[in-house]
DNA sequence: AAGTGAACTGCACATACGTGCAAGATGAAC
DNA sequence: GTTCATCTTGCACGTATGTGCAGTTCACTT
């Protein structure tokens, strides 16, 4: 009779007859414990256990004679579907992330189904995402790391295999690991590595993901992404991406604000998915807040990269501007 | 810029962002109110409206693994989707009513598409269900009246007509009315007026149906339903039915506990869609509590009426161990 | 059998929330 | 411009809800 542990079953049944009564007949908490023999704080725990495992589904749907103007403005001029967060504008760059993470973080359960194959990139914006995802019960959904994640200081599997893992426990998935250094030392040695057959198992798996989720990468703001950190790029690496005009990166691959990427010798020694491959995904899902990251959101709609775009209102406000001040971006996705 | 009256969309436009921040970011109401320039009242009153207005989707759903048992059984048995709304035994049968209506009402925007057209039915259980419908920003749908309201005492176009207006409103569809009494005195009359072109087009219409919506009515519970009340029948149909062994209606038309109505000479008179025509409705829902209607329940399984059934735990018990007792019902549906 | 840790419970308190009411705003009618 | 009806707002209050804590249960060790 029992599905999973016995008294996980009893939990689960009481919280969805909690929920029931709850949202679908406006019963009060207290009744709702008079019904179940329990107590009024036993009922609240029980239904928050209901929102946190996804019992309770609750989506805000803007209705489509009323889109948001700047989702409007976004898919217009850059062809990508927006989902702008609105968040006041003197929130602080934490907050805001924070915030926009968790929005994301709720609507992703759209896009996975049974069956289907989740890439994920790391990162602190994905990382912030994957703290909050609500679980869905879908069977047989893998979840396929993006990018090696060793720096010079670990081997980075704790701190990526702890997305991963999450991402994985939500939709109850398979995780394919990708254990291999965020950056070579030496191309010859990614190519080697690629050519191994448990390499090739993962790479065949990124080229046929149906959804993709990441951030983006900025070089040089203020407050750089992890990636440009000293743990993962040598000096010289960062000299050599300014002066290539590099601004921003998608899961360790590098481009120009124009989409570019010819000629960025780093990106022979990153271990993320070239982009012509990572555009045959047909959902890809960027996730990203802060002003500072505007050159690289550009630089990744540019390059076609972006077909689901989650980000803060102040953000999106100054993606809209930067489009009417220069026109760059139009020869873009779709 | 807007779409709608200025002020109506200024309206909607802050209930959509309270219900971002608040279901999606989980910010309290005083700090979307800080946010917003507004009251923390008037954030609980827009997110009220957000709820009401189906701004807001609440769902519950009872994951696959786990289904409910007695949900499972009535499949199982008699090949209906059923609905079990969890009521505590002691309740009153109106609350109980109620409380049915009340869960069905929130769930029936999931069978309601731009372009269908949905037939109801009248009824206290409709009814019941008409109040608490939530709007649903569908298009080019249309409401049919299913049968007749009209009695000795009035037209029955203000209660009939109630209703429908209601469904109109919610899922801002055309209402097509129906008036025409609910039983005819001479079957001749009701045969004259069916050729007429006007009630032909309402006629086709409630052929191609897309969803159909009605209670049952139970004719000799302790609390006889609407229908049997003398407004509508005469003390001499009341006997013949009986004599008959009429367990119940569906939009007026009567039926036997095997779901049987050849000779039960009322029919002829009633104005709801004879049940060849309803059964080739793809989805037919419907709605019903309280003990006293199991053997209405019963007979509208049995004619193959009920596609989807939403009901009382209690009754739903009754349903399946009845079954038990009679090995009765298994010639019906799917 | 006693020990141990994790999970669960109800209590009590602090907070968050819903709602009647009166004042103010808005808009149509004259 | 005035009047009146209607809708909206914020306040204040009472109720409903979230949560730290201490006590308990229960499964599993030792």
């Amino acid at each position: 009779m029992a599905t999973d542990h016995p008294d996980l079953t009893t939990r689960t049944r009481d919280a969805l007859r909690a929920s029931q009564l709850y949202y679908l007949q406006d019963l009060t908490m207290e009744a709702i414990a008079h019904e179940l023999g329990t107590s009024r704080s036993s009922v609240s725990r029980l239904l928050s256990h209901a929102r946190e495992t996804g019992l309770v589904d609750i989506r805000v749907r803007s209705p489509r004679e009323m889109p948001n103007i700047l989702e409007r403005q976004i898919l217009e001029t850059f062809g990508v579907t927006a989902h702008v967060v609105p968040v006041p504008d003197h929130t602080s760059d934490v907050d805001r992330l924070e915030r926009v993470a968790l929005s994301a973080a709720r609507m992703l359960g759209e896009y996975v189904d049974s069956n289907s194959t989740l890439g994920v990139a790391w990162g602190a914006t994905v990382s912030a995402v994957s703290r909050h995802l609500i679980p869905r019960a879908v069977h047989d959904t893998q979840i396929v790391q993006l990018n090696g994640a060793g720096n010079l200081t670990s081997t980075g599997i704790v701190y990526a295999s702890e997305i991963l893992r999450r991402f994985g426990e939500a939709y109850n998935a398979q995780v394919q690991q990708f254990p291999v250094p965020a950056f070579f030392d030496d191309p010859l040695t990614k190519q080697a590595l690629w050519r191994e057959r448990s390499m090739q198992r993962v790479l065949a798996l990124q080229e046929h993901l149906d959804v993709a989720l990441f951030g983006v990468g900025s070089p040089f703001a203020e407050v750089p992404s992890h990636v440009y950190s000293s743990n993962f790029l040598d000096p010289d690496d960062v000299v050599s991406l300014q002066e290539q005009n590099v601004v921003g990166d998608v899961a360790t691959v590098f481009y120009r604000i124009d989409g570019s990427t010819d000629g960025i010798s780093l990106n022979d020694r990153g271990s993320g998915p070239a982009f012509d491959v990572l555009r045959r995904t047909p959902r890809r899902i960027c996730v990203v807040s802060g002003a500072a990251r505007l050159a690289s959101i550009r630089g990744a709609i540019a390059a076609g990269l972006i077909t689901d775009l989650y980000v803060d209102e102040g953000t999106a406000r100054l993606l809209v501007a930067s489009h009417d001040d220069t026109g760059i971006g139009r020869a873009s996705v779709r």
